[in-house]
DNA sequence: CACAACTATATTGTGCGCAATAGATGTGCA
DNA sequence: TGCACATCTATTGCGCACAATATAGTTGTG
């Protein structure tokens, strides 16, 4: 190659990637995600989305999306098999018809109580304060990726 | 809701997850690889195989998927698409006919030249000691997984 | 040599995830 | 009022991502 030190600072070496590690940290997670989620009943995605709604409803398609960053593309048909499995109803509002309400059923409010250890189980054998201080890293990402999606459409450089 | 303050520690609320952030974080950044990389003609997970390819070369299937943590199920039909558009090569392994080797062709190597720039653009207007830090928390992360990943299937409690 | 156990990749079926587009509803403004 | 424009959800087409399974090849053991 080259015998310039500079050279040796490939930008594209795979290490050197920071999206890289969060690419693989998201498919690692949602493997073990799925035999814990797997007696629910419920994918990760939908696991998320229950966690949303068990906090507030009714709730519309787009608060949901904008609450986890999927558009209706991603929504609809994971909502529609989540009604087609009894845990939510969807109905549009009628104040407004181009809405979509999406509330629990009993059985989604009931689900709740089996969710209640998932967290405790998942998060067994990390150092909680390690484990707090890369969520606050990664939410401050979050909130900048945030920024910048769609804001092609209306601005420019924020 | 509830009196209680314990019951304020309420473990299933989003903004307590690690793993929503991380979920989040992937999708929008994925979202905005996307325009970068349709000049190369490659999408995030194709990108990434190229970046182990540039690296070094050949490499098995099974290398690639140790390497990105992903299995012949995924990674099988994202190489014949890339085999198709003409910047791999695939060949089984005259030594071990079970194996298959993927190396680049021309097209595969110079397009290497065209996605130098692709690591400033993505990461123009961040802090680089802050990416730095994220980078090697998140790393730290993926290690402990990757450990757990598939190590079941062995032992037990690794 | 036989043959069971193991390894590597491929296939199948399901569920995201998103860009692009369509279609239906609401809003503002002349 | 009427009509362009914006908003919201649904649909289409494609590419992952993975569990489960299948198939072909290799190795170890007798």
């Amino acid at each position: 190659m080259s015998g310039s030190v500079a050279a040796e600072e490939d930008p594209l070496r795979l290490d050197r990637q920071v999206c890289f590690p969060l690419y693989a940290a998201t498919n690692l997670i949602n493997r073990l995600y799925t035999p814990v989620l797997r007696p629910l009943r419920l994918t990760y995605p939908q696991y998320l989305v229950m966690l949303v709604l068990w906090e507030e409803e009714p709730q519309t398609v787009g608060d949901l999306g904008a609450r986890l960053h999927l558009d209706s593309g991603t929504l609809t048909p994971l909502l529609k098999r989540m009604e087609a499995a009894g845990l939510i109803a969807r109905r549009r509002d009628p104040r407004d018809e181009r809405r979509v309400l999406v509330t629990l059923t009993t059985d989604g409010r009931d689900l709740r109580a089996k969710a209640l250890h998932v967290p405790a189980t998942m998060g067994q054998g990390y150092d909680p304060a390690g484990v707090e201080e890369l969520r606050e890293g990664v939410s401050a990402l979050v909130a900048i990726l945030a920024r910048h999606d769609g804001a092609d459409k209306i601005g420019g450089d924020n």
